[in-house]
DNA sequence: TTCTGGACGCCA
DNA sequence: GGCGTCCAGAAG
């Protein structure tokens, strides 16, 4: 007993009668009970909410007595850490500590809500040690605010959750080779594992409902991802038809807090056991988890860009080999990524044959961009379209929408000088110029000050160009040179979810094209250069997975559908797309990853942050003998740089071993600035 | 943000 | 040699 326990000797006699009275005598056996530790493991193992590498590790506490029932694994707790209450969630409860100190006693259980799953607990480590990061920064990326009166409703009355009922038709899978397997392995409560390249023209919302579908009759729970919100809606109503109503659940970010904690909680307490998202639905806890969806898993919205900037189809990779469960990457397009999963036999291949391709594709035309290929027709040419492009677009409005893509909206997105052609800048912030419409004059595009008087620091020139035309400029050229056809844009704030059959051009920029019912009667793809020059890593596959996204929505020529490029025919992106071989293509960047030293061939580290900081960390980090380190590179402004560090996969683990230790090296020693460090990134210029 | 312990300095 | 103060480092 602690002196805490004893009676003060000196209040009895402080004269104040009743009330030191009643003092001596209740505060004894309160502080008693509320001292006595909890009568069965008595210890409670908490992760505190922390933002400092070298604190990321449990911490011990005392369970008071009165914590006893409601302190339970996967809790919200509040303790007492280093002078200041904290947040921090239970992950166990032991029967004594290693800690060789005396435990402070928890402060309060917040709710006793199991929220933290543990397989999503071990997730979130295994996250975090794959992106040298910290596990409470996955953990805010995991588990949602809580939201006190949503807890408090009383729960659907679901004791287990009932498969859907429907019969599970696996035929639509059987124009893939092995696909009926995977349908099948699934429904019998096997985990299998693939990389589905999907025809064009699919209905792939559908396809992954059957899987789901498959993987509910098997009595397991399953977790779709997808980039964005239009395809979570299309995947919601596959769901729906497939599945029925009730037995899967949409989880993004942006239902609000209090759906957002309904929902999770639907899915935490095994009410619903299929989910459907964005990219933290990747850590979706839900229960007897028998299949992993990644959809597009190029798209580079599945790249969280808050620490420690894990990728969903990373985080459902590790999460199926960690519980052995099934996992299908799928998209039209392959990415270097799906092509390595592959050749190390972790996933199999879940592809069409040749035939199957060839007839459901569309027939793919190039049309070079050369003045002496370009339409006579004076509109057309305004419109930079080549004849040919111009021919199958007047073919195909005749028959049905036609869609035009181009990579920038807005409408003259960028300005440069008529005669030197250097990039106009904006003399006050030096941001660039732009044109927002037809009626108006060219302004900023960082600060919005309209651009009066310019004239070309570089040469004196006062009137400019537009190297680059938008989707606005476009559709208004278009509809010139098409009178009498609607013309609708879809791109930047205003996305267009779907179009009818009927004749209309849609310009689009990539990712905002609309489903159109019946599928488009022809697809344009312009200014190929412009995408294809980005200064990125995966600007060429990238511009492949936008183009077969885009014309997987074509119809297949034998409904006469056409796609016209406008490029190059020589360039390996326009030969996949003509060939529709995105396998093949995904295999030949993976060698080139490899030959270049690229993810995912190798594993590539990048710190970010100012000089010091980021020398003394790789000063500071044990680095696998493999390690190759360039620059550091000077980034922006002030003393920023940027260093960069390569290390075969093998030793991925061992480099982001090194780097969180260097990183806790420097939190304990409060090192001035920060590093950013980031594991595989996807912009890698 | 608080606590602890070790280093160091001052005084006996 | 003993005790007080200051600072660094850890944090249950």
């Amino acid at each position: 007993m602690s002196s805490d326990d004893r009676v003060q000797p000196d209040q009895a006699a402080d004269g104040q009668g009743q009330l030191a009275l009643v003092r001596t005598r209740v505060r004894p056996i309160r502080t008693v009970t509320s001292r006595a530790p909890a009568p069965e493991l008595p210890v409670a193992q908490v992760m505190v909410d922390l933002p400092l590498a070298h604190l990321d590790r449990p911490f011990d506490y005392l369970v008071p007595e009165r914590m006893h029932d409601s302190c339970v694994p996967g809790c919200r707790v509040r303790v007492r850490f280093a002078g200041q209450d904290l947040d921090g969630f239970v992950l166990e409860r032991l029967s004594q500590s290693s800690h060789e100190g005396r435990l402070s006693p928890l402060r309060r259980v917040v709710s006793a809500e199991p929220v933290l799953a543990p397989d999503i607990a071990r997730l979130a480590r295994l996250v975090a040690d794959r992106y040298a990061g910290t596990w409470a920064d996955v953990v805010r990326l995991a588990v949602p605010p809580r939201h006190a009166r949503v807890e408090a409703e009383p729960a659907k009355q679901v004791a287990t959750p009932s498969a859907p009922t429907q019969p599970v038709d696996v035929a639509p899978w059987s124009e893939y080779q092995a696909g009926r397997a995977f349908l099948n392995a699934l429904y019998r409560g096997d985990s299998p594992r693939a990389v589905w390249t999907a025809l064009p023209g699919e209905n792939w919302p559908r396809r992954l409902a059957e899987a789901a579908a498959a993987t509910l009759a098997s009595g397991r729970g399953a977790v779709l991802v997808v980039p964005d919100h239009r395809d979570v809606a299309r995947l919601d109503a596959a769901c729906t038809e497939v599945l029925g109503a009730g037995h899967h659940v949409v989880l993004t970010a942006e239902l609000g807090p209090a759906e957002r904690y309904r929902r999770f909680l639907s899915v935490r307490r095994g009410a619903v056991r299929c989910v459907v998202g964005t990219r933290a639905a990747a850590f979706a806890p839900v229960h007897d988890l028998g299949l992993v969806v990644c959809w597009d898993d190029g798209d580079d919205l599945h790249a969280e860009p808050r620490a420690p900037y894990p990728h969903a189809r990373e985080v459902l990779l590790l999460r199926a080999h960690d519980r052995g469960c099934g996992a299908l990457i799928g998209g039209h397009a392959v990415t270097a990524e799906g092509a390595l999963l592959l050749s190390t036999g972790w996933a199999h291949p879940v592809v069409a044959d040749r035939t199957t391709v060839r007839r459901r594709a569309p027939r793919v035309w190039v049309a070079g961009d050369s003045v002496a290929e370009l339409a006579r027709d004076p509109a057309a040419r305004a419109v930079r379209l080549p004849h040919r492009a111009f021919e199958i677009a007047r073919a195909g409005l005749a028959r049905g929408p036609v869609l035009v893509q181009v990579p920038r909206a807005g409408y003259r997105p960028a300005l440069a000088c008529q005669d030197c052609r250097s990039p106009a800048r904006c003399p006050e912030c030096s941001g660039p110029l732009q044109q927002p419409g037809a009626a108006e004059q060219p302004a900023c595009g960082w600060c919005g000050r309209p651009a009066v008087s310019w004239s070309c620091p570089n040469c004196g020139g006062s009137t400019m160009r537009a190297p680059v035309v938008g989707a606005r400029r476009t559709a208004e050229e278009l509809g010139r040179a098409f009178p009498r056809v609607p013309v609708y844009v879809s791109g930047g704030s205003r996305v267009l979810d779907t179009v009818g059959s009927a004749p209309a051009l849609v310009v689009a920029t990539p990712g905002a094209e609309p489903v159109a019912d019946g599928g488009y009667a022809a697809a344009l793809f312009l200014d190929t250069w412009l995408s294809l020059a980005r200064p990125d890593l995966r600007a060429v596959e990238e511009t492949l997975r936008r183009w077969l996204n885009a014309a997987a929505l074509v119809r297949s020529h034998e409904d006469d559908g056409a796609v016209v490029v406008v490029g190059e025919a020589g360039v390996p992106a326009i030969q996949a797309l003509i060939r529709w071989s995105p396998s093949a293509f995904a295999e030949r960047e993976l060698a080139e990853r490899r030959a270049a030293g690229f993810p995912p061939a190798v594993r590539i580290a990048t710190l970010d942050g100012g000089r010091e900081a980021v020398s003394e960390l790789v000063d500071t980090a044990r680095l696998p003998s493999t390690a190759e380190t360039l620059g550091p590179v000077p980034r922006g402004e002030e003393d920023e740089v940027r260093l960069v560090i390569r290390t075969p996969r093998r030793d991925g683990g061992r480099l982001a071993e090194a780097l969180k230790a260097a990183q806790a090296v420097r939190s304990a020693r409060k090192s001035p600035g920060t590093v950013r460090v980031q594991i595989d990134p996807v912009m890698l210029g």
